[in-house]
DNA sequence: AGAACGGAGCAAACCGGTTTGACTGCTCTC
DNA sequence: GAGAGCAGTCAAACCGGTTTGCTCCGTTCT
């Protein structure tokens, strides 16, 4: 019983040949002929053989396995919904591949480095790159480590990108410009930001997104706040955005949690949600639509951009098209969170 | 200059001895020279070597990797903040230990055998099993493809329990308990609870928890709903407990997502809360703490979970102690969302 | 009839590590 | 001074697959 798996060779043992035509029989590298064939397959199924996938790795220098690097803090991680959707949108394609995800979750720079070098390692054979930030250093490592990458971004990658790394983006831009245009039409006039920290390409991308709407509504964008994608610093951005004498009557957010908090501090206050102050999240979060009010959000297909990256990857891998994607999944949800502001 | 990754042969070649001597240099298994080690791991840096986890993969038959399966629909993995702190408490002591974590997201039980069985064709050593059911086939199945495993529970294991799969456990029903207790000394007397699934074992020790508290203080517990915690599940429920024309004057939910939208449900009819109704969470996500009001919720560490499990596992891969770990981290945090129920 | 060709399969080399039996000096004992 | 014991090292076998050079055989072409 139990003790160890069978190997190639008993199951070339059993159907009367050799391990390489076992090999070729499953491959299809090289003909073999049909009764053959049939004898491996039922001497493999009888004595419940799978091909040892360490051995493999060792033999095609691949591993089947791609990997996630997750640099966040663990309060960040737990609270943004954008990680679990995207990681179960690869799953569903990389499943269909039969390849692996290896997931790291990471505190500095030196694990992150580390992990990467692990991963080099022969553990994995690509890496998708999320929370890409200017002048990243990764690209640049995870090719000198001899890793095909993809990175994930939310605009359209610059002619000049230093990189050849395939990058799979949405147009976060635009999404940012119908929010705003939506406040506008209702009347508001002064609207502030809530971001990201800026240093991601994501929250700068909305963040300057958002600047560029106002602007081109020939609206005073001077109301911008940076948080950290926590409910705590929506709660404090919103805190000090409502003291000012002129508070703001619309509130946009880079996501839905900092949306959320801020809601709820407004509400603390004293103010009616949407009469007094409007606002908006980003990311659509199941919850979102289940509060009352509701959160006007942009939906942006996080499982989709998952699904899309696996695919490129793959891609990249087999050695095909290196080119960048657009992920066109960016949809504004109208809710009850905003309305036309309060008459002076 | 990319190429090929160097092979302990060329740091043998380099620091003039034999393939075994550097192996041994670095496992330590055999005793090496002072100056040989030296000499071997100088070449090894200057080459930059690391083994390939390949063929140590091979060559040991460990893999230094765990699995994970997570067999949720992909709406509860986006909403539950459970899952992404809970691997994030692992990947804290995998790191550390050299270990990877190897995650996949399955949709059906096909889909999650074939999970496992590709795991044990060589891909980890281990696995953690979460969401654990009653009469669970996992375990029977992890053991016969030769895994080590772990289980997550939210009550002790049962002296009867069918399998000797170390269990790594919360105690659930004393949080409820407190929970009930804090409803009842504010005066409530007509509580529900919205549970989750209640195949789940966490699931239904919340559930019985919350019967056994009403029956401890000689209340009826009548008011039941099954959930499955997404937040439209909680927002239905609470509909259906407050159209009756005896509605509740408190509601336990089984976790905060469920709670947060049952809160704003009740809102949106015009109750206020706590004044008209309380209501308590479970799970304690950062977002909680940021409404208002803040909702009572059970803290209960799911990154310790995530470390201790992973901890328990590595144990047991390594021989030692199959015994099971309470994880005693649950805390009643009691914020604004309970008050006495309104006069009659 | 003989050459050329391609399908089918075997045996052996190889991937890059780990493990172990055997050998060499050396020191320590009696 | 012979034997025991041990630190230190090497060479070779091994892990379980994949890949390739070569042989054997039957068919087709000229």
């Amino acid at each position: 019983m139990a003790g160890s798996r069978p190997t190639i060779g008993d199951v070339a043992r059993a159907a009367g040949v050799s391990k390489g035509t076992v090999s070729l029989a499953y491959s299809g590298k090289r003909p073999v002929a049909e009764e053959t064939r049939r004898r491996v397959f039922a001497a493999a199924e009888s004595l419940r053989w799978t091909a040892s996938s360490s051995a493999q790795a060792l033999a095609t220098s691949r591993t089947s396995t791609i990997g996630l690097v997750i640099a966040r803090r663990p309060e960040i991680i737990a609270t943004d919904t954008f990680f679990p959707r995207f990681i179960a949108g690869c799953e569903a394609v990389l499943a269909r591949a039969g390849m692996g995800l290896m997931l790291n979750v990471v505190a500095s720079e030196e694990d992150e480095t580390a992990a990467y070098e692990r991963y080099a390692a022969g553990r994995v054979d690509g890496v998708i790159l999320l929370d890409v930030q200017q002048g990243d250093r990764r690209p640049k490592l995870v090719r000198e480590l001899g890793l095909t990458s993809v990175m994930l971004s939310a605009e359209a990658p610059r002619d000049d990108s230093p990189t050849d790394v395939p990058v799979v983006y949405t147009e976060d831009a635009a999404a940012i410009g119908e929010l705003v245009d939506l406040l506008v039409e209702d009347g508001h006039t002064s609207i502030a930001h809530v971001s990201g920290p800026l240093r991601y390409v994501h929250a700068a991308a909305r963040h300057n997104a958002f600047i560029a709407a106002m602007t081109s509504h020939e609206l005073p964008a001077d109301r911008l706040v940076e948080g950290d994608f926590t409910a705590a610093s929506g709660r404090d951005a919103t805190a000090g955005l409502l003291d000012a004498s002129d508070r703001p009557t619309a509130i946009v957010y880079a996501n839905d949690v900092m949306a959320i908090a801020g809601l709820s501090f407004a509400r603390s206050t004293g103010l009616r949600v949407p009469e007094d102050l409007s606002v908006t999240g980003f990311d659509d979060s199941e919850l979102s639509a289940h509060l009352s009010p509701g959160l006007t959000s942009v939906s942006t297909g996080a499982d989709v951009r998952g699904a899309v990256a696996a695919d490129t990857l793959l891609a990249a891998l087999r050695g095909e098209a290196d080119a960048s994607v657009l992920v066109d999944g960016t949809v504004v949800v109208r809710r009850g969170s905003i309305a036309p502001p309060p008459r002076p």
